[in-house]
DNA sequence: AAGTCAATAAATATCATACCTTTTGAAAAA
DNA sequence: TTTTTCAAAAGGTATGATATTTATTGACTT
């Protein structure tokens, strides 16, 4: 490095630039972890590193890629929590391609959540986007496996009138179990992630007095039989007006 | 610790243990960077740790911690990954605490759809769901500039009968201008997820013959104009028909 | 032959340390 | 006052050693 004749005009370099008013965005360095991991989840999501097939070792990557064990062990971990693949110790052990399962949208959207402290509105709303269309397609897509169950926890929330916090339960389980029963794992992805915090408000005595209470058990009974029925059209309306009418016993439906 | 009669019978307590057939589930380990992710993340979300705040420096959370710097790296990962916290070199910098953005759960959502390979059948039913739900939510709230958006949108729409490309783009901006008038975080984000997955498989020519385009415009104007007049059930029902027809279009709706 | 046990091996998990790079603040020079 | 230079503070990367977990193997027992 021995020209010093070259280097000290660097700064007037940059002026120029700058006189020049040049739009240079700013530029993001990428980490050394992060590109070994994006490779590596291109080849996943593309498919050429297939379900339940094996990673190299930590050390094979680290040699085969030039980076440090520390940058190709941060680069798994991030793969990991994005639920792309899961890692065992021991001999044998080693990193293995697996789905991402629900659950890892449903942290997420809880997290979403609950640090941002989302209105209880807007849950709502979500609510009633979601749950009316997942009784239409549990109507259409209902097993007998799907209406046993509903069936079932409808008969619990029958039998828990006067027991307010298993009542509160079978009501969510009923709900959710819909839900799952229109077999759409987006939709149940979703309610999952949101039902928690629904519910959660629903928890006082005050809200759910006995006289409502019954009603409750009315409603459920004739939206499960039009699932039972397979009535698209029924399911989806009645569930809306139940969900609706629970919105205006917030005082959201405004 | 002198007492050697009792040691040697270890697998014989064992089977006992098999023989009682006690049901004892697997045990997992945590990881040292999972425990004190946990332990960050709950004072994130709990608010000791506001919006902004800087954590300790990684050598500040090693000595207090009495993990090693690559433990503490790890669990600073893996809270950046989840939208926890942000991670700056350089004097001043180190981690601060923000709030998870909507990308977070795209990302997720989106690696969700692409490594299930999830069938376009419940992309489309989770769209029935949500965006005639946004369209009646973005009538109720609405802004001014909402509104100059979607006309927008809908003028550059009606202008590009005879430019494929450009008529598809401008119908998904449109749509997702919608959904963003809902101004509810959540349908934002599912909708934000699934729509490029959604909008994926129209962009062939035989789909979108003139007449449809033509067809596609009159609509979205009606759904404009049920917006624009604060409509709520007018821009539900129409969406809902709209996308309905989508879906029929598209074989799915049978 | 079958079961038990201990030793070994293969992998991740963790640690300790040094060094590199980026960024900023402040001192020194112009 | 402005510019330049430099040093300090933070994260980023590399390396090597050690601990822990788990599966296999083979010797030993029964």
């Amino acid at each position: 490095m021995k020209t010093p004749t070259k280097v000290k005009k660097k700064t007037s370099d940059l002026s120029v630039v700058n006189a020049r008013s040049f739009n240079v965005e700013r530029i993001k360095i990428p980490k050394a972890a992060d590109v070994l991991a994006s490779h590596l989840r291109k080849e996943i999501v593309s498919g050429s590193l297939k379900n339940g097939e094996m990673l190299p070792t930590e050390r094979e990557l680290s040699e085969s890629s030039g980076l440090s064990r520390s940058s190709v062990r941060e680069a798994l971990r991030i793969l990991e929590i994005e639920g792309l693949i899961v890692t065992k110790p021991g001999r044998n052990g080693g990193s293995s391609v697996c789905q991402p399962s629900r659950e890892t949208i449903v942290k997420t959207v809880s997290l979403y959540i609950s640090s941002r402290r989302t209105q209880m509105t807007s849950l709502v709303e979500a609510r009633e986007a979601i749950e009316p269309s997942a009784a239409m397609l549990a109507a259409k897509h209902r097993t007998t496996e799907d209406i046993e169950k509903i069936k079932d926890l409808h008969e619990l929330l029958a039998n828990s009138v006067d027991d307010l916090p298993a009542f509160l339960r079978a009501n969510i389980d009923w709900h959710m179990a819909i839900v799952h029963a229109s077999h759409n794992d987006l939709l149940i992805a979703f309610m999952d992630s949101i039902a928690p915090s629904v519910y959660a408000v629903t928890n006082v005595e005050h809200l759910n007095p006995v006289p409502v209470r019954m009603e409750v058990i009315k409603v459920h009974s004739q939206i499960t039989q039009a699932i039972v029925d397979g009535d698209l059209e029924a399911a989806k309306r009645r569930m809306e007006r139940h969900v609706h009418a629970y919105a205006d016993h917030l005082g959201i439906g405004a």
